[in-house]
RNA sequence: GCCCCCAUAGCCCAGCGGUAGAGGCAGGCGACUUAAACUCGCUCAAGCGUGGGUUCGAAUCCCUCUGGGGGCACCA
């Protein structure tokens, strides 16, 4: 690496330093936190682990440095901080990965860990070693089998048929976040949907709690996270109105959120793929009509189907239904704008005042009627009214508006018996199932006669067989199915032969806890100790990509929430602050091998140096904005590093030297960088922070070069708190600027400076002077100045009385001991 | 279609009611050098996307529009 390292004229070697402290550190351990003995205060700043697909790239060294600022952060400010890294080691390309190299995906998988492990090493993250966790390992998924017999225990898994995501050229099932625009993110080939039996965790249980449970977050959690999440939920209030059929003994309920326009129901429609559709089919005789739309409807693609101007089409089901609150005969229809799996599936059509209903109605010259009063009249314009007003043809509702109508209806149907109000949420179960190998196997035996049986604790972990190459070819079932040796085993209840189920879990359930996990990582006897998460959590600090923004993070508030009402937490949301770090781009883009604008994360190490590219990343810009490799300057980084590690060597004093004695403008410099860099990290303003830093090295180098000299000692108290401040950012650099300014290692632990409060106050301060609020004059006066005398001394000044030219002031505005405005009456 | 965020020197960005600029990149000039690189010093540069409003005073608060980015999209 001589090549580019190259040393400039005083020696500053970002390679060497990084050689030579690496050793020290991994010797000193200084982030290390399970001492039971320590008594500084807990702090648990988290990083969102990795998926070792490869080695680290850009975005991890981004997140990473940043996530690194706030540990060693709390760290200088003695606190005892955990800030752990483990791995999110299942998933699918390792297995295909081991499929194409006739392998077991452990193996890759290891490679992959190894390799980042010994990057970020390399990176000096400052995480604690000593808690690392793969959920590819039994001693993790174990607990994951646990946790999950736990929900089983409480109904809260459970199986049932479904139509899900089917990628028929991988011959699997997809998670809904693999399914992109319509098409497999891994080969974009058309997505299907197939029927099958799955498991799901009744997170819609939650629903209320997750959504109550944000105000909790407000203000730790970027707006932006809660609105996703808010709307993921997507709580809706309205009705839920029986309609009676005629010739069916039950009525069919619909849920509507403008029950108050149910005067205007000219129709019903029910979604074409739910069993309620088929059965109304059979009743009106019209099953074969009804089939053979399904089946046109089946065969357009989600991406066809999620076209918003999509005509929309559907089958009348020649069956009646009556409204309940006129007794209005109503034709039932079939259509796929309904969905099958919201709300209950069927829906009462009031086109005038729906959009999509009046589009149906329209197309198929459905009865379309006003009740609420408007100036256009939605069957000429074909623009659904959907304002308050004045509700017409509507029995009691005539003359209510939106509200008050909603409020007497609901009473109306409740009389009758015919309805209520209700809450629906868009929100659906969570399918864990996947019919992939490398996942926790689910803990559950089937048995011919006991039916589904948890496997006992004391069995716990089911582990994985071993299998490799082919043998995980995806074959439309689970590889495990057909490793009958595994699948084949005997009920735990009556000891009968019976069969393991042979999905694996959603690795989502993986890292829903892990945060839990890293508390006690080797832990034999339970998932975690609640004591220990007593004394530790909730996360304080959370970092991590906004991709995650609502499935990882929806699902461990879930998980936390269970926990809490099993008795094992003590609270109910896991992660109190979150930051939410941009992307680095390339030119404006994302960076991809097939768009050629990768930029290496190991060939930007090598050219500049660890410190310089942390550095790079953290000035960049706000942490939450995308950076652009392109815009950065890590070759401006390094300079600035060589800079700062400069004016160690040319601080003469000796360690321990009183400051008090130094020159007192550098030591207010010095003091006042401090005192704001402190805010700026809590706010996050880390980009601030290293202006802030460099402020303070060009005031330095000034005070070495032309002022009080290297070898007062306010330039010792200023170069040494440049090392600790640098110390968040640049560490190599830090480290060897502590000890050339004669400090044993570690600047890590060096604690952080203490401001004294004397030195915040500025001697003077400028005061400007305004007519009008145009600026006129300019004075300095003492900062302590009082409003009465700062408007008795800018009267007098020269341009002051110029520019009033004899005229009285109407009002002055005196804001001591920065801004007097003074006010001319009238003109 | 609905909702959210952003817009400050050539560029990346500070400032978030009171002097438009903390810091960096790029540019210009100079010092060091035989010369260059490196380093150091000095310097240039925007009136804060547009139009209105609130205020003694607006880059900062409110509204309009334009341009960019993002989320949700037949959820009844």
């Amino acid at each position: 690496m001589s090549e580019h390292a190259a040393e400039d004229r005083e020696g500053y070697d970002p390679h060497a330093i990084q050689e030579k402290w690496l050793p020290v550190w991994d010797s000193l351990a200084p982030f290390r936190s399970g001492d039971p003995a320590d008594a500084r205060p807990k702090k648990y700043v988290l990083d969102m682990f990795p998926y070792p697909s490869g080695d680290l790239h850009m975005g991890h060294a981004e997140a990473y440095a940043l996530g690194d600022v706030l540990a060693r952060y709390w760290v200088q400010r003695g606190f005892n901080v955990m800030h752990p890294i483990g791995w999110d080691a299942f998933g699918l390309p390792a297995e295909n990965a081991a499929i194409k190299r006739g392998e077991n995906p452990l193996t890759w998988t290891y490679e992959n860990i190894a390799q980042q492990k010994a990057s970020m090493r390399r990176y000096a993250c400052s995480f604690d070693w000593d808690r690392v966790l793969n959920t590819c390992d039994p001693e993790y998924y174990r607990w994951n089998q646990w946790l999950f017999l736990q929900l089983f225990e409480r109904g809260l898994a459970y199986r049932k048929d479904s139509a899900v995501n089917w990628c028929p050229s991988c011959q699997t099932v997809l998670a809904n976040e693999q399914v992109v625009a319509g098409c497999c993110e891994r080969c974009d080939g058309a997505v299907t949907k197939r029927k099958l039996n799955q498991w799901y965790l009744r997170i819609t249980d939650y629903a209320q709690r997750l959504l109550d449970d944000m105000s909790q977050l407000e203000g730790g959690w970027p707006e932006k996270v809660l609105l996703m999440q808010r709307n993921w939920i997507g709580r809706s209030e309205g009705a839920k109105v029986d309609f009676a059929v005629e010739g069916r003994a039950e009525p069919v309920t619909v849920f509507t959120t403008r029950p108050d326009t149910l005067f205007g129901a000219t129709f019903m429609i029910v979604a074409v793929d739910s069993p309620l559709a088929a059965e109304l089919a059979a009743l009106g005789g019209t099953s074969a009509e009804h089939s053979t739309y399904l089946e046109q409807v089946r065969a357009v693609t989600d991406i066809e189907r999620q076209a918003t101007d999509r005509e929309k089409t559907g089958v009348p089901l020649n069956v009646t239904a009556i409204n309940p609150v006129n007794g209005e005969r109503i034709p039932v229809w079939a259509s796929d704008y309904v969905l099958a799996d919201y709300g209950t599936g069927a829906i009462m059509a009031v086109p005038a005042h729906d959009q999509r209903d009046l589009d149906f109605a329209r197309k198929y010259n459905l009865p379309i009627r006003v009740v609420v009063a408007a100036d256009e009249d939605p069957a000429v314009t074909g623009v659904a009214t959907a304002d308050d007003g004045e509700h017409i043809n509507s029995g009691p509702l005539d003359g209510l508006g939106t509200e008050a109508a909603v409020a007497r209806i609901i009473e109306v149907l409740r009389e009758r018996g015919t309805g209520d109000a209700s809450i629906n949420f868009r929100l659906r179960d969570w399918l864990i199932s996947r019919q992939r190998y490398w996942g926790t196997p689910i803990p559950i035996v089937h048995c011919p006669s006991c039916g589904e049986v948890p496997v006992p604790q004391e069995q716990l972990p089911v582990t994985l067989p071993a299998l490799s190459g082919d043998d995980l070819r995806p074959k439309g079932v689970s590889p495990l199915a057909a490793a009958t040796d595994w699948v084949n085993t005997l009920c735990p209840k009556c000891g009968e032969p019976a069969t393991r189920d042979a999905d694996t879990m959603d690795t989502f359930f993986d890292s829903s806890w892990y945060f839990l996990r890293y508390l006690d990582p080797h832990n034999t006897q339970s998932a975690f100790d609640p004591a220990l998460a007593k004394q530790w959590l909730p996360v304080e600090q959370y970092v991590g990509g906004v991709t995650h923004a609502i499935l990882h993070l929806l699902y461990s508030r879930f998980f936390t929430k269970v926990l809490h009402d099993i008795g094992l937490l003590d609270f109910t949301e896991p992660f109190t602050r979150l930051l939410n770090q941009g992307m680095v781009l390339m030119d404006g883009s994302a960076m991809s091998k097939s768009r050629g604008n990768l930029v290496r994360l190991s060939d930007e190490l090598d050219e500049h140096g660890v410190d310089a590219i942390r550095l790079s990343m953290v000035f960049a810009g706000p942490p939450e904005d995308d950076i652009d490799w392109a815009d950065v300057s890590p070759a401006g980084s390094r300079k600035f590093l060589a800079r700062a590690w400069r004016l160690a060597g040319d601080v003469t004093s000796t360690p321990g030297t009183d400051p008090a004695t130094g020159d007192s403008a550098l030591r207010k410099v010095t003091h006042k960088i401090v005192h704001e860099s402190a805010q700026a990290v809590e706010g996050y303003r880390f980009n601030v922070v290293v202006a802030r830093v460099m402020e303070l090295v060009n005031a330095t180098r000034k005070a070495i070069d032309s002022g009080c000299g290297g070898t007062d000692p306010a330039v010792r108290e200023a170069a040494e708190a440049v090392a600790i401040l640098l110390s968040l950012v640049a560490p190599y650099t830090a480290e060897e600027m502590w000890q050339r300014l004669g400090h044993e290692p570690t600047v890590m632990l060096a604690g952080w400076p203490v401001v004294d409060p004397a030195l915040l106050v500025a001697d003077s301060v400028t005061c400007i002077v305004q007519v009008n609020g145009k600026i006129r004059d300019r004075f300095d006066v003492a900062p302590d100045i009082t409003d009465a005398d700062l408007q008795a001394q800018a009267m007098q000044r020269e341009a002051v009385v110029d520019s009033l030219a004899g005229a009285t002031p109407a009002k002055v505005i005196v804001r001591a001991p920065k801004l007097v405005n003074i006010v001319l009456g009238g003109a």
